[in-house]
DNA sequence: TGCGATTAGATCGTACACGATTTATTTATG
DNA sequence: CATAAATAAATCGTGTACGATCTAATCGCA
């Protein structure tokens, strides 16, 4: 009974390893960590965000996008230039070469989809209720007393 | 269509992110990490388990475990003592203080169902779908090439 | 018996995550 | 117009993850 979450927390915690370790030898060649692909997953959507915009689309904060973002700008990635509008703001924007590697990322896809055993089907099922679980857990709910 | 996969990839690390945080302010007090409980959960079922053991059943390798166990020996939830038969392994066994934490975690379990929004048929029916992809993405496939 | 291959942990370097705090900029208000 | 409150990144410290390598102990087999 008890075991319960905690299998599920743990096949979450695993899965998600588990993944990240499928898609380390397709990224590396590319010379991408799993964390800069989908930061560049949420760039070609849209081009040009803010960091605090990406960092919510990700659900990521500033400490961990501010290294990471000048990791993939130092390795020719994105631009980082301040908003003339709003120089708080910091826009990230895609370089040639980073666009240009959305072309070497559709093998991968692929690979991915062959790996997980899923039908096209079942996969957006389970992503469905990984989504609405992940959306739960993050409602601040009454979690921490009862 | 090509989305779909990055969504499930996506969705695991944010749902593994978000349940971790949902374990973090429960975990605080008690003074241990999420990963630190897991270890717990796992001398909890079984006592005395070499550093490998510990590995193979988490997914972890010893350059992951290795300061993680020290940082817990530290903390004096756990004792690390090489195996008299075997002097290469080092057996992990719980200390009294990390044998009574187990009874202050039940409220824990119950927080977490709680935050999930799922039955119990529920949970375990996604935490198998979770393993069974988990499982799949773990074997040695044909998704190196094709 | 002895020595090369294997195995178990440990070590090292790099890259996330994230709580807490700091700095710089903008907004709101008197 | 001045300044306190709010906002956006950056910085700092700690703790995982993990590839690559190292060391020590055991095993296999001539």
């Amino acid at each position: 009974m008890l075991q319960i979450d905690q299998m599920l927390c743990f096949s979450l915690y695993a899965a998600s390893r588990a993944m990240t370790r499928v898609y380390q030898p397709l990224l590396e060649p590319l010379g991408l960590t799993y964390p800069q692909y989908v930061v560049l997953l949420a760039l070609w959507a849209e081009d040009a965000q803010p960091v605090g915009q990406i960092g919510s689309r990700l659900g990521l904060e500033s400490n961990t996008l501010t290294p990471l973002l000048k990791r993939m700008e130092a390795a020719g990635l994105i631009h980082r230039a301040r908003n003339k509008d709003d120089e708080r703001q910091v826009i990230i924007s895609l370089s040639g070469k980073g666009r240009l590697l959305q072309s070497q990322t559709s093998h991968i896809d692929r690979c991915i989809i062959e790996a997980s055993g899923l039908s096209l089907d079942q996969a957006i099922a389970l992503t469905a209720e990984i989504n609405a679980l992940a959306a739960r857990l993050m409602t601040p709910d009454t979690a921490t007393d009862a």
